[in-house]
DNA sequence: TATAAATTGTTGCACACGCAACTATCCCGC
DNA sequence: GCGGGATAGTTGCGTGTGCAACAATTTATA
């Protein structure tokens, strides 16, 4: 034992500092852009998968996956989505199982609304994550894992 | 612009990755706790926290920061583990609106058991998430925040 | 000491989620 | 071409969650 011991415990003390971090982030964020836009954080990270494709489709199934949601939930995200005007079905001709998935205007309208919102609250919450003794460690490795090429 | 904005989309991309593994890993560790043990990946954090301070006491609003959940959640989720006798309330004395809860037996019995399959359904899903390009990183860099010891 | 303000935990209510069962479509072997 | 298996998405149902309002206790202020 011991050293096998010692890689079980690391990660569960890695999970441990992930799990906090994230619940920190996401139920500040949560507050914010459901004060903001009425999003929930899953709403928008749906907004915004779908902005990043440029004028491209999503099945659900991918849209799941990006959000680590069930299908059923999938299923009635997007119907909120929908019901608000903030994003289009549309069946695809060549498999006609398939739905996607685009946004409307009115969609991009409050993405760009929701964003400045997102970013701010990302910042501040990672700011207060910094301060606990616990979590500091994953905030400062977080932003060099995208080592940013030094874009002059 | 540039310099800031691109501070901004580092966040951003680092939040997503987070995000975008927490949710592997946990909906993973869901149904393999479930499976086991009947436990939620909640109800296992607080029944592991409880254990973690060794014969010591929590308050509810502890818990509720340990598993970032509303008092209310926190209640409730003391609630079905109290029914279940896996964990005690505890009015404390020199704080008479304060309730602390303790472990169980019980609770430290299923614990034990849960504990392996936390353990490895967490490696497997870092495993599965080492695979995806966009979550390597985050994988490799998780190990490293608390530094083993090499604890000869 | 008395009274207001703040803190801790609990309930009513609406809502989002996962699971299981279902329908519709595609794909493969014959 | 045709039937069996796999895949995509949708609904019924039970349950866990957050918010707002509340009761109980402590702390601060006058």
């Amino acid at each position: 034992m011991g050293i096998k011991d010692d890689a079980v415990e690391v990660r569960a003390q890695g999970w441990r500092t992930l799990a906090a971090l994230h619940g920190l982030i996401e139920s500040s964020m949560e507050k914010s852009l459901q004060n903001a836009a009425q999003l929930s954080v899953v709403e928008f990270t749906v907004l915004d998968a779908l902005a990043r494709q440029d004028g491209w489709h999503m099945r659900m199934q991918q849209l799941g996956r990006a959000t680590a949601l069930s299908p059923s939930a999938t299923t009635r995200l997007v119907n909120r989505l929908e019901d608000r005007g903030l994003l289009t079905r549309i069946l695809c001709a060549d498999d006609r199982r398939g739905i996607y998935t685009e946004l409307t205007p009115a969609g991009s309208e409050l993405l760009t609304l929701a964003r400045p919102v997102h970013d701010e609250a990302l910042e501040c919450a990672l700011a207060e994550a910094a301060l606990l003794p616990e979590l500091a460690p994953l905030v400062t490795a977080l932003p060099q894992l995208h080592a940013a090429v030094p874009a002059v």
